[in-house]
DNA sequence: CTTTGATTCAAACATGTGTTTAAATCGAAC
DNA sequence: GTTCGATTTAAACACATGTTTGAATCAAAG
């Protein structure tokens, strides 16, 4: 039989370098990260990145697809069901609900997996990331999650014009992404209650800020 | 007479080797940005950023010191001025209003002088930057603004928890930082809204935002 | 005109980067 | 044990980076 994948070594070697690179773009940046940096945290040879993965770029896709995908499937059923509910009940949907649905899977991700606090924190950052190469990977791998998010808060929202509706949205998501990056991070502000603040009490916070954001007048 | 400062280029070729690296590093990024491209861009010669400024790193420093500094007074102006008006009329200051002396000022300082529109989408992008150089020399020039605003604000809102207080200004200020990098962006969702948004129509979404989220239930 | 000190310039420096190569090593199938 | 393809390894490659250097250039003062 003409098998395709080894049994021994490979996955070891591509995951060290995929956690590796995962802590260190994220802990980093992608750009100022040298593959010497990873594969030498990791314990690995030099050339073991582009012999697995191809390049540098390829290897910061393969960190985003790891745990995106998985993490958008969650996000994608959550939202369905309330949408589901909705069109059941013949009601519209609750925008805490649709808002819940998506930020509440994306902040307790951080305590799912070990190394998924830093995959938090390198998401968080991608959307504002200055390196054109981070984006355009990050946003082809999320852009359909967030037109469904769109879709589902439209109709939470009905009343509201779709251009408020889009920038409030805007609004929110920044909202999460500096929490999501900033949750573990220095504190920003000399009086610093930054510390300790775990994700049940982040949430109870985020939510209804951003609901009432979303809601406002 | 023993004079320091020269007549002829001298400020010439600082002011434009500071707006051409204004404009790259807002644009492409402080690490990607390379000195060859500054003062390519710029019509000097590479050596005169170590001549003029001493070092990339001192380079950047002075190029958010010479718009930050002007911008935080105007901040820090209005934010003193709601504060003696709370005292003297003997009540607390509008949560509205202490935000719109933020915010304001900010967006609106796109359009105060030309290359002013790059600076503000590089300081929305520094307060995510993974870069630490980066994040270091911004949150020095930042921090004081930021603890004046946060006080305030614990003058307008004297209920609230100083804890909550804290995180829902951490969520107002993401959603800022996020408007200020994106507002001349390319469009992160599907449906393309962002093209065109006027800084007026900006803050009229931006303001009741922030302030239903901080004065949320 | 000559001098002087600030500024510009082309060239080089040392270092770090992502990537490639060719030989060595390994694990299982025959 | 031999063979063969997948993997690992050390070394080198070509190139880009921030910085430094020493001579050339310039504007104005003596």
């Amino acid at each position: 039989m003409k098998v395709k994948k080894p049994k021994t070594r490979q996955k070891d070697t591509k995951q060290l370098i995929l956690d590796s690179a995962e802590r260190l773009f994220a802990r980093e940046g992608f750009h100022i990260t040298s593959l010497r940096a990873i594969t030498g945290a990791a314990g690995v040879n030099l050339a073991a990145v582009n012999y697995h993965f191809g390049s540098k770029e390829a290897l910061l896709e393969a960190v985003f697809e790891r745990r995106l995908i998985p993490l958008n499937q969650v996000r994608r059923d959550k939202l369905e069901q309330i949408r589901d509910e909705a069109v059941e009940k013949g009601k519209r949907p609750s925008t805490k609900k649709v808002l819940q649905a998506f930020i509440e899977p994306t902040l307790r991700f951080k305590e799912s997996e070990p190394g998924a606090e830093d995959f938090i924190a390198l998401v968080g950052r991608s959307f504002t990331d200055p390196d054109d190469t981070v984006r355009k990977i990050f946003f082809r791998l999320i852009g359909p999650i967030f037109q469904l998010l769109f879709e589902t808060l439209c109709d939470a929202l009905p009343e509201l014009p779709e251009n408020l509706l889009y920038w409030r949205l805007h609004f929110a998501l920044g909202a999460l992404a500096h929490t999501m990056h900033m949750s573990g991070c220095d504190k920003f502000l000399p009086v610093g209650f930054s510390d300790g603040c775990g994700t049940e009490l982040l949430l109870s916070m985020l939510i209804p800020f951003v609901t009432a954001g979303m809601e406002a007048s």
